[in-house]
DNA sequence: TAACCCTATAGCGTTTTGGTCATAGCCGGA
DNA sequence: TCCGGCTATGACCAAAACGCTATAGGGTTA
């Protein structure tokens, strides 16, 4: 762009301003006591000006001065100028407010059954007309594909400990897994139960490619049992939860869901202790990319929800291990 | 105003040019290079910029930038300021001398074929060193896209009545389509003629992704027929009026181009009368953006060729239908 | 590991800018 | 004729802007 050397380093902003303002009051000396300099300074910001584009852009006379056709034509054009950047001030200033933004969160089916209502419910009822996009980001092999194209700000969920340099994580809390039935299972109010009772039991899980349905097979096998049998697979939280209400199904759950939906469901953990998972529920994002206003706000809710939730998951799944997590 | 000392005084038109480039060329560094200064100078001034703006504009990493939410929002700002800037100069030196602008027009081909020469010509005849750019705009998925980035002034041609709002049309006439042979064709001469007799002719069409292109198979449709026998399908005018002219070849054509080129290549409209197709040849330009004093003189052009076109179109088309257009 | 890309920062010199004051010239009205 | 408005110009100055080089630090790639 040669273009930019002919005219734009010649023709700077202030000297569009100064146009304005002399042509406002009628004439440099009364410009120059508004702008608070000096009539001279005036005088020779116009003359460059006029040098610049070769045309004169006012006509002077002892009396003041009156704009030219072209005084007329680069006015008007300043005036579009200064409007066009106040407004982009504006629009930045708008987007800097959490008030009024949109947030695009990606995550799996989990935390729409726990965590995540509870967080948006606090984000609303400070920023009332926040917009969230929620989508659902499951399957292992393209995780955090979503969050890489930039088509969500964030992504929520149980994450391994290790994670791609590019990505950013803060935890949450650790999460713990459980084995939950309905409260008219007949498995409820067992004092005492052992994995291996349950084999037979029909359980429904999510799938085996995800992170928590993989684990079911993992638990049993790791007791040296063979897989249970599981009944119904669906990523589902709500048909999860149905079958679960029922009293017939068996599933293994995250804290959070319990956390959140227990009550609404009648579910019930069973005592029984499940090993580590070595996944802490993290909300990530992308290392580098400056988040929104509305994405810190959010992620400052979520710590706030986080905190009971993990505090709940530590003494509910303290050292005695078999105690119900819905005792505590 | 004291607007200006908080932002006017901070912001200047190279910092914006600075960003631009930046983005434009992917990196800091590539930048410097095409702006032929170094690599140090651009970091601070985007810091700056940032600094007075109070936002971060410009997502930074070792394989380059990208720019956040508010780097974008004031870049779209950016080009329109210079883009104003641009205009505001060009209108200066049109208002120095009349005679030398350039005009920038956008259309498809049927414009190049019909009524784009006769405005020309007559601009030509009132101001002959004015210079004007005729690019291709044709294809439906990015129609207005020039217009949009501002590579044209102006764009020409066959438009429907709902139009994006950020757009603004001046309708020249309500556009009509007939069927066309040429002169030497069996079909010249005939007083009555069915769109079915016309099946199984070789026609010239444009591609059917086009508006006009449509038509052809859509009006054969309507009268419960099968698609017509298309033999040459080419967006140009030049290629179909060739083929019309040898006589061999049926095509339907706008008014516009009949009325321009029916004596040139020979060229007869059929006694067919065809629905309305709801669309009106129209001069479209950006909303809100201030016309160039050529673009101006243009569009006055333009309606005064418009007009009789209009008339002819009205008085050949009228109720009777089935009079041929030429004996009008 | 070395080479090469990217950005950020510091230090330094030159040019431009924005401003001052003083002065001169032009016009119209008292 | 003088006064009070207006603009234009020259001399001069401080500060800002702008440019450079050098350098540091992080990341990728061969």
């Amino acid at each position: 762009m040669d273009w930019v050397d002919r005219i734009g380093r010649r023709v700077k902003l202030r000297d569009l301003h100064v146009l304005l303002a002399v042509t406002q009051w009628g004439s440099m000396a009364k410009a120059a006591r508004h702008l608070a300099t000096s009539q001279p300074v005036i005088s020779k910001t116009i003359a460059e000006l006029e040098h610049a584009l070769g045309v004169r852009l006012l006509d002077r006379s002892p009396q003041g001065i009156v704009p030219t056709m072209y005084g007329r034509a680069l006015m008007s054009r300043g005036l579009t100028i200064f409007d066009e950047l106040r407004e982009g001030i504006k629009e930045i200033e708008f987007l800097a407010d959490p008030a009024a933004g949109e947030l695009r969160i990606g995550c799996p089916e989990t935390m729409n059954a726990g965590l995540l209502p509870a967080i948006m419910e606090r984000l609303a009822g400070r920023y009332p007309r926040v917009i969230l996009n929620v989508v659902q980001a499951q399957t292992v092999t393209e995780e955090f594909r979503e969050l890489r194209e930039r088509s969500v700000d964030l992504m929520l969920g149980r994450v391994s400990r290790s994670l791609d340099e590019d990505l950013e994580a803060e935890v949450l809390y650790e999460d713990r897994l459980f084995v939950v039935v309905g409260a008219h299972s007949k498995w409820a109010r067992r004092r005492k139960i052992a994995l291996a009772d349950l084999a037979e039991e029909p359980w429904v899980n999510a799938p085996s490619d995800s992170i928590v349905g993989s684990f079911l097979a993992e638990v049993f096998a790791a007791q040296g049992l063979g897989p249970p049998k599981v009944n119904v697979v669906s990523f589902s939280m709500y048909l999860r939860n149905m079958l679960l209400a029922s009293g017939r199904h068996v599933a293994v759950l995250p804290g959070s869901v319990l956390r959140f939906s227990a009550d609404r469901f009648g579910l019930r953990a069973l005592p029984i202790r499940l090993p580590e998972t070595r996944a802490s529920v993290s909300i990530v994002t992308l290392k580098g990319r400056t988040l929104s206003p509305v994405a810190r706000v959010f992620a400052e809710c979520a710590r706030e929800v986080a905190q009971p939730v993990a505090q709940w998951l530590r003494t509910a799944g303290g050292p005695r291990g078999t105690r119900s997590p819905l005792a505590g």
